[in-house]
DNA sequence: TTCAATGTACGACATTCATCGAAAGGAGGC
DNA sequence: GCCTCCTTTCGATGAATGTCGTACATTGAA
């Protein structure tokens, strides 16, 4: 069969990203690192990340990221990929993002 | 005397603001909701922010946002009075205070 | 089939956090 | 001096958080 697979993850819509819970998923240095990397390189798999934390803590931030809307998540074969859901943030919370990212860089 | 008062208020310079740190500051609702109020009537004593939590509480925020460098306080007789701090915020990190107050408007 | 690679799930742990109530303290008015 | 108002400090508490190690599941290759 092919849907014997793991559960489908679970991304909230666009209409339902709450503000406070993006600044929150934010708001932490390694997730910060994750969202800057990955708003550079575009999509990548989990394991290719520059941050210094165990497999499983990072899958922890993942999890934050990706419940707050932050990024979206695919299986496919050994890997997940991961990406910003830039469009999605940037119809709900305009700019938001982008000048968080702007100020990261030059920080 | 002139100078037996509270110990005088400490505010993180401009250049020592991290941004890690405004977004935590930012990533709560109760503070989310003072920092709105004083953008859009400016200076205020504590007591008057249209929050429903305890006194105690409330002191809690000020000082989370006071220490990330959000706000900005000073005594007056019997007030302690509370300021956005727009112009630093804006120029360490461009836009970011902006556009999040305004997403939070349409919320 | 066996193995290595990739990433998750679970449990544990120490820390941080938001919250409150009670007590205290400075400022100003009586 | 005394009292009231505004705000802080302290201590406590329950919840959430970041971290890890171990075990497990899935995939693709040897």
């Amino acid at each position: 069969m092919s849907s014997t697979r793991r559960p489908a993850l679970i991304h909230p819509l666009v209409q339902d990203l709450s503000l406070v819970d993006v600044l929150h998923a934010l708001a932490d240095p390694t997730r910060l690192t994750i969202v800057n990397t990955l708003h550079e390189s575009g999509e990548r798999a989990c394991g290719t990340f520059p941050v210094t934390v165990a497999p499983s803590t990072l899958t922890h931030h993942f999890r934050v990221l990706r419940e707050a809307g932050v990024v979206r998540q695919r299986e496919e074969g050994k890997h997940r990929w991961t990406a910003l859901r830039d469009e999605d943030l940037q119809a709900r919370f305009p700019g938001v993002l982008e000048t968080i990212l702007a100020s990261e860089q030059t920080a």
